[in-house]
DNA sequence: TTGAAAGCGCTAACAT
DNA sequence: ATGTTAGCGCTTTCAA
């Protein structure tokens, strides 16, 4: 049954005697076509191999119950697990989903926003690139009042709905779980600081130590891009100084990793000569050794929830409510830092 | 500069007293408009603020330059690699990429066939499910001449080009590395036989063990869906048993994972009582302790070259030439077989 | 080098 | 309950 030439409407309405607009009507379910007809069309357009061609009805009705999704890499773990948050909803809603990634570049991030406004998105979800310093590209959505809203990696001066985990109160429990174990000298390797995430990590861990009373020593605590490689170079600098923390909490999972490397050449101790606290839950995570306490964020809920934000705006027309939804966060024990 | 009425080319025209064609030939730099109109439209446009609808575009001409993407998860590791293969080159070329999930369901599967063809999609590249065992949706595309690229997970029924790894050759390089390390019986847990990679992953070893004259025992060749779940049912069958494997090549690294895990619950020693080799080289295999043997693959490679030959297919048009690309693997060898 | 006009396939007033 | 008609924004033949 090869079929090069497309079918669209208009052959259905021929081979039925009726118009285009009954043909249309009928397979979109119009309340106004009897049920006759709309059997007689259905089974015409099954007969003739019939597939709807969206780019005309997006044409039409300026709509195209597609969804675009910015995020710095697909390959993270915590992304990844959004994007699937994000599609599944999205499909069970009818909607498609575009995906861009930014690679974490402010140009790339532009490029992305360029190509999802080209395809006419009804609305984006977006995670900032952590290089980004300039988000005046995002205004070619909000110019425009298409929706927009950003999840994880947010900025203030974005006036979108967003949807974040709890990283103030899991840099609180990160820390008082450390104190909890008996560290006196915690240091906190922190991600950059124009956005809220580190910023929340870090004042959770402010607050914490504050708090218990503990000193806060300015020279343990330090900014990181959160790299692998940066990684090395924080475990570096706070284990190899003259006065060592005897605890470390990691703006994220893979700075963590990087101090349990380091550590584990140099024949330090984790966690008797330093307890490790790192965030995110990444799948590595669980099987290190020793096995690392992490802050556990989902990333499934995260996108699910942006996606219910999203879909409420672009079906609702509620506008942009610019609610701010956190999610909860929850401490995962493991050895790195099981001190007696 | 607020701007919800959308530009378009009618606008520019009319500012500028030319026709619409022309404007729309200089934003395509067609050669037959002077240098001088082309200038003066690009400006007006920039001033406006005009962005091209795709949309009409794509309807007008039938070609959408967006290539359709159906993985069964992309939270794997090996398919979001895959995707950021796919997703660098095809933006570099001008394309775009719609991505569907299929979970590894037939029918789900299907349903991203019909979603990628309602959106006239110029290609497609898909990694089938591994639940599924009619392929007849796909013959949505090649009934059309839609070009498809199969990747990974290829079925040979289904006439197209394919990438994949040497998964006969990472066989054999797995189960001679273990005969290597002066194993005997070396056990190997399979993947489902009715996908060519478990086929020839399992022609391979077989092929070692011939090689090497080692006994070839059916009970120690089992099948299985290879999740976790069931990588600890192969791994209590295999290390339970009365004569135990000195050496287990699992099909992947996730089922390497599982009995590295159960062995550490019995206190069976890996490698000493038994060497364990992966598939994949996951994320996490290099952190596990003892750190895991595995046959590297790149999902950024495979992705990149089915790619390469979609796009060639779409641009060329030159037909599908069926080819089946084999990409390299290697052997990293690591703690869990590392047996004096 | 430029313009006029038609049309991609569909939807939605408006009319019947 | 169904048909007529116009048009979404763009490209492209044909004509000038």
């Amino acid at each position: 049954m090869k079929n090069e030439n497309n079918v669209t409407i208009h052959d259905i309405a021929k081979a039925l005697n009726i118009s285009g607009s009954t043909v249309s009507r009928a397979l979109n379910n119009n309340a106004r076509i009897s049920e006759k007809t709309k059997k007689a069309v259905k089974d015409m357009a099954k007969q003739l191999g019939y597939q709807p061609n969206a780019l005309a009805s997006n044409l039409r009705t300026s709509c195209t119950n597609t969804i675009g999704v910015i995020i710095p890499r697909i390959s993270r773990y915590f992304f990844s697990s959004a994007i699937t948050g994000i599609e599944e909803l999205a499909r069970e809603k009818g909607f498609n989903v575009i995906i861009c990634q930014s690679n974490d570049l402010e140009e790339r991030e532009s490029d992305c926003v360029q190509t999802l406004f080209a395809s006419r998105v009804d609305g984006v979800i977006s995670s900032v690139a952590l290089k980004a310093e300039n988000y005046d590209h995002y205004k070619t959505f909000t110019n425009r009042n298409i929706p927009l809203v950003f999840f994880d990696r947010v900025v203030d001066e974005l006036e979108t709905s967003k949807v974040v985990v709890d990283d103030f109160k899991g840099g609180f429990i990160a820390a008082e779980h450390l104190i909890s174990k008996g560290c006196k000298r915690i240091a906190h390797i922190s991600g950059p600081q124009h956005l809220n995430i580190y910023i929340n990590r870090l004042q959770g861990f402010l607050k914490a130590m504050r708090k218990h009373h503990i000193d806060i020593n300015e020279e343990l605590i330090i900014e990181s891009p959160l790299t692998r490689e940066d990684g090395l170079r924080c475990a570096k600098t706070l284990l190899e100084s003259d006065n060592p923390p005897d605890a470390i909490f990691a703006g994220n999972d893979t700075t963590a990793l990087s101090i349990i490397l380091y550590a584990k050449e140099k024949g330090i101790k984790i966690p008797e000569e330093v307890a490790v606290v790192g965030f995110s839950n990444e799948p590595f995570s669980e099987f290190l050794s020793p096995s690392l306490t992490t802050v556990e964020q989902s990333g499934f809920d995260v996108g699910t929830k942006a996606t219910e934000l999203l879909l409420d705006i672009i079906q609702n027309k509620t506008g942009n409510k610019q609610e701010t939804i956190v999610l909860p966060v929850n401490l995962i024990e493991r050895e790195s830092s099981d001190k007696k």
